[in-house]
DNA sequence: GGCAATTAAGTTGTGCGCAATTTGATAGTA
DNA sequence: TACTATCAAATTGCGCACAACTTAATTGCC
């Protein structure tokens, strides 16, 4: 110990906002974890599990239209799904109508990968050890939260 | 649009774990999105203002406390601190006592830009448009999260 | 003392994420 | 038609994050 130190418990107080702020980032990391961990065996990313379940949810897309879905740009989206295309997940196509467009579908293979996951979110919440009541409250949150975020400039 | 197309509204309900995952990964992103904005005019990102936080509050820490505290590797925090250091906001040093250890601690320069950070978690929190009591909230099932993630393997 | 096991930090490789730029296609207009 | 502006995706560059490995110091045991 430095003889400097203080006693232990640290006196300051710190902001509910910077407590919040902490706890954002390090409780992220640790679900970002216990996806990682699960979609492992699977051979996913926890953003391509996102991805994967988007274009499933949403049908062919654009590449411009999953990133508003994903909150991504091309920057990001586009090695991304070079990826899935290589492991035979999701296929990628010029649209004829735009060929500035490139849209993105499910193959059988990724639609399959899909449907052997559709656990995984509820294992993930399990794991949380969150009520049901505390998963639709923090929901409804997280929700409000990017929409206010979004919204001014 | 392709032929064998549902008519738009995906009939599928999509569990609220399965929302949750989605939410998370996208308002997470929001978030980073602020403190990114806020912070640039500072020259910090936000993992590096986080680290700074945690050093001005813990005092001079090993990397590896850092890397408790912050839920971090070794692998991430040498060459973050680099950065930092290369900043002027932290110093580096061998523990004498102990060769293997690095301990880190606060600049002048480091201390002064971080009291001058003081209201960036305010702003922030203003901008999530959540009410006092959302904020306790989110922030205990954060850690609730936390903890509960933590334990089990 | 000598030496294997452990520990702390750093390094390497890969993927995510964003800002800025580039490439190519479409739209608009003289 | 030709010329410009706009738009979609891809590319480049940098930082964060993690797994796996390396390097160097300490501990433990003989």
């Amino acid at each position: 110990m430095s003889p400097s130190n203080p006693p232990a418990a640290a006196p300051s107080p710190l902001s509910l906002e910077r407590q919040i702020c902490y706890a954002m980032h390090t409780t992220v990391r640790a679900f970002d974890g216990v996806y990682r961990e699960l979609l492992a065996e699977h051979g996913l990313s926890y953003p391509q599990y996102i991805a994967l379940m988007t274009i499933g949810e949403h049908g062919p897309v654009t590449v411009g239209r999953l990133g508003e879905l994903m909150r991504l740009d091309s920057g990001t989206l586009s090695p991304l799904l070079k990826r899935m295309e290589g492991a035979r997940l999701v296929g990628r196509a010029r649209d004829p109508e735009d060929e500035r467009r490139v849209v993105v579908s499910l193959t059988a293979g990724g639609r399959e990968r899909l449907d052997s996951l559709g656990d995984v979110p509820h294992r993930v919440a399990e794991r949380s050890g969150l009520s049901r009541q505390q998963l639709v409250d923090l929901h409804r949150t997280l929700r409000q939260i990017t929409e206010s975020l979004d919204s001014p400039a």
